[in-house]
DNA sequence: ACAATATTTAACCGCATGGTTAAACCACTT
DNA sequence: AAGTGGTTTAACCATGCGGTTAAATATTGT
């Protein structure tokens, strides 16, 4: 794995080049040649710093994961905020984020549709996030009558399918509804404006 | 294209054969001995019917777009449903349509995002879908005091995102949520219950 | 039985691509 | 000047895979 002597700067740079080109087109239509341009680096030394393709795959999956996952999940085990004001946050940072990466979400979905195992893999690593928080949170506002009864699973794969597949969907919906690029984060900015009230609204009693 | 004799037939069944294949791995990942087999016949007879694995490829994204798009925007362009209908009728109708084809929802996002020129060009042939019905349906709604005013294409996202993206990410929800292959039915049967009055409460002003 | 059509067989080509290697070359330190 | 760790060069290998071909063989209609 690591037979002779490492830069860290430079296995930084060829990860972040790996994570911009895979993320990009996905692995399978990624060419190595392409990861050791765009580090500004040779084939060779791509090789020579992390051995295989997939070895350098599997490292930008769970970056990637690793990513996205505290962002959401962070800030729902939060015991400080509301439900109420977790939503906002969310909506809010969700899609920031993924207006500043637009390949992320597709990037995802892609590479656990063609490599299912890799994410029990990467989830054994990483345990699967405390719900507990949130449970109790739900269950306080349905006692309170602030809200319908509805499992912390349904909650989050509400939040998730509301913010995040629009930009995995993007080229589709793009050409499917007609939104020009430009106006695509017209479109953003107004989901921002519109989400929170649709999910508080939508789990009111 | 078609320069010696087709059987109908063998031209379906190879078709068939690489709609399984395809959606099961992705066409990156697919090779066309797979589809051969699958089709229980030999590669040289699926160049001898589609000439290349890109245009084979083409026409089962193509198909499957035809399938999933007139499901969603038939219901919506449909004049004699109100806005609540339909939002129950598309929620019943994609959910079993999902559960039906696990690996239909991740193909389409994962072939826009290695391939997002297609699209384009298949929306070019197929014209993008009526919504004006469901226009007037919203302004007519909003005017009654029924519903908070929304656009028709955040509507449309915001059905696709609670839909679609569950089935998309499946194998990550199942890791992440911790949702057996058992439970996932389960899970999506109390999405069923639970989506509509979400949907529609959402949208009450 | 004959001809036309449909399908298989089995070999083959070409090429892109992942991966390897050995030697040369730098940049820096001592 | 010599050594050491990092990087390039440029060739090379192996292989998988898309695609082709020509002849053999079924299958079908007449």
């Amino acid at each position: 794995m690591a037979p002779s002597s490492h830069d860290r700067e430079t296995a930084d740079r060829i990860l972040d080049a790996a994570h911009t080109v895979f993320l990009r087109r996905g692995t399978a239509k990624s060419r190595t040649q392409e990861i050791a341009d765009e580090a500004g680096v040779n084939k060779a030394l791509v090789h020579y710093y992390f051995g295989t393709k997939a070895a350098l795959a599997d490292a930008i999956f769970e970056r990637a994961l690793g990513t996205l996952a505290p962002l959401m999940f962070g800030i729902l085990a939060d015991e400080k905020r509301s439900i109420e004001q977790k939503v906002r946050d969310i909506v809010r940072e969700q899609i920031d984020f993924h207006s500043a990466r637009p390949y992320f979400a597709a990037y995802l979905i892609s590479e656990m549709h063609a490599e299912p195992e890799r994410v029990a893999a990467v989830m054994a690593r990483r345990g699967s996030p405390p719900r507990d928080v949130l449970r109790r949170q739900i269950r306080e506002a349905v006692e309170a009558g602030r809200m319908r009864p509805i499992s912390a699973e349904q909650f989050i794969v509400n939040l998730m399918g509301l913010l995040v597949f629009p930009f995995a969907l993007r080229p589709g919906l793009s050409a499917l509804l007609g939104i020009k690029p430009s106006g695509w984060s017209a479109f953003m900015e107004e989901r921002k404006r519109l989400l929170p009230d649709f999910i508080l609204a939508g789990l009111r009693p």
